[in-house]
DNA sequence: TCTGGGGTCCTAGGACCC
DNA sequence: TCTGGGGTCCTAGGACCC
């Protein structure tokens, strides 16, 4: 088992990767996000930090992001072209031939011995010169620490955080300054009386497994200690499920369209599973109302369907998905106008 | 702040079975 | 007959993260 854990983030990644090929954009206020037209449905994907110095922050709306920083540029979601950049950090983290987890676009875990600062350093220096990205390094005794570590190193830092400093430096905040709690448990932890990560370390895990369960009480209550026995892996991801949704630009009124929409959507889906080998046991339709709340509904297939549009004795793959998504649908019984539609395919086995 | 799109994991409740 | 308790599976929803 190895001594650290660094957690590697890079800075604003993906408005980062557009200042690269855009140069002249260096030092504006940049904002990615939905199709780029600010006055569309959509929210910030990322903001430069000239952006976010004028209030703008991920996942606001994009209409809020122009009202706040006027002479903001606003540019489209490439996700080509940021997974491009992503496997070269990757690709230069690896490098360093130690355990490299990778946590998305712009971050992943490592484990390594010896000098943990003297590594991270060396860690920028080489995805610095390899994509002319910055990235900051948090170091901690395991990804719990590291992860948290890193905010306190932003931007182009680096930070330890261990057992020995985690109250002095984390004690006094909000308990969702924690990695898995949000704006939801740190309310219901208030209601409790537990305002802080040192009040959450301190609290009886049978008191909060009893208000949240019998597995994440419990967890939450390490996780204010700053504890994690998760190990960095690089065992590679096996996804459980692939989806498609869309938000749209105006409501869809007419039930008929919201058939022809998940029909759509599945067939994509389909297709997406199709691309990744794998088969599909369930599909789940989603439906966001107008007025902002959600519901889903699932069918089970009755074996599981590729869908590749093979030629069988059997009914191809992707119209059985098809099928199953339009089924999904039917469970739905409110007729208002829809914002968003989405379909998942989670896969056999 | 009129609130994206891609995911993951956990929980609660009902069905069903013995 | 008027009614237990436990286990397991399925489904919808919730919360969180990037």
């Amino acid at each position: 088992m190895a001594r650290w854990v660094l957690h590697v983030d890079l800075d604003q990644f993906i408005a980062a990767v557009e200042v690269l090929r855009r140069p002249e954009l260096r030092g504006r206020p940049v904002v990615v996000g939905g199709d780029g037209d600010p006055t569309k449905r959509g929210v910030v994907s990322t903001g430069s930090y000239e952006a976010r110095a004028c209030g703008v922050h991920s996942g606001q709306p994009l209409r809020t992001a122009a009202r706040r920083c006027p002479d903001t540029v606003f540019l489209p979601v490439d996700r080509d072209l940021y997974e491009d950049v992503s496997a070269q950090v990757m690709a230069t983290l690896r490098g360093f031939g130690v355990v490299v987890e990778v946590l998305g676009w712009d971050e992943a875990f490592l484990a390594v011995d010896g000098d943990p600062e003297a590594l991270a350093r060396q860690i920028r220096d080489r995805v610095r010169a390899a994509t002319g990205l910055e990235c900051t390094v948090g170091i901690g005794e395991n990804k719990l620490q590291a992860k948290l570590a890193t905010g306190f190193g932003k931007p182009a830092g680096i930070f330890r955080l261990t057992g020995e400093t985690w109250f002095e430096v984390l004690g006094d905040r909000p308990a969702d300054a924690l990695w898995g709690v949000g704006a939801k448990t740190a309310k219901r932890l208030e209601g409790l009386g537990i305002g802080t990560v040192g009040e959450l370390a301190a609290a009886d895990p049978d008191v909060l497994a009893r208000h949240f369960g019998p597995t994440i009480g419990p967890w939450l209550v390490l996780l204010a200690q700053g504890r994690d026995n998760s190990p960095v892996s690089d065992a590679p991801h096996v996804p459980r499920s692939r989806g498609r949704e869309t938000t749209y630009q105006h409501d869809l009124d007419d039930w008929a369209d919201v058939r022809r929409e998940v029909a759509r959507l599945a067939r994509r889906v389909a297709h997406d599973a199709a691309g990744d080998g794998r088969d599909v046991g369930r599909v789940i339709v989603k439906v966001r109302y107008a007025p902002f709340f959600t519901r889903t509904h699932g069918r089970t297939l009755e074996a599981p369907a590729t869908g590749a549009d093979r030629a069988g004795v059997d009914r191809i793959g992707a119209d059985r998905i098809v099928e199953a998504a339009l089924a999904a649908l039917d469970g739905f019984n409110e007729r208002r106008p829809v914002r968003l539609l989405g379909v998942r395919a989670e896969f056999a086995r």
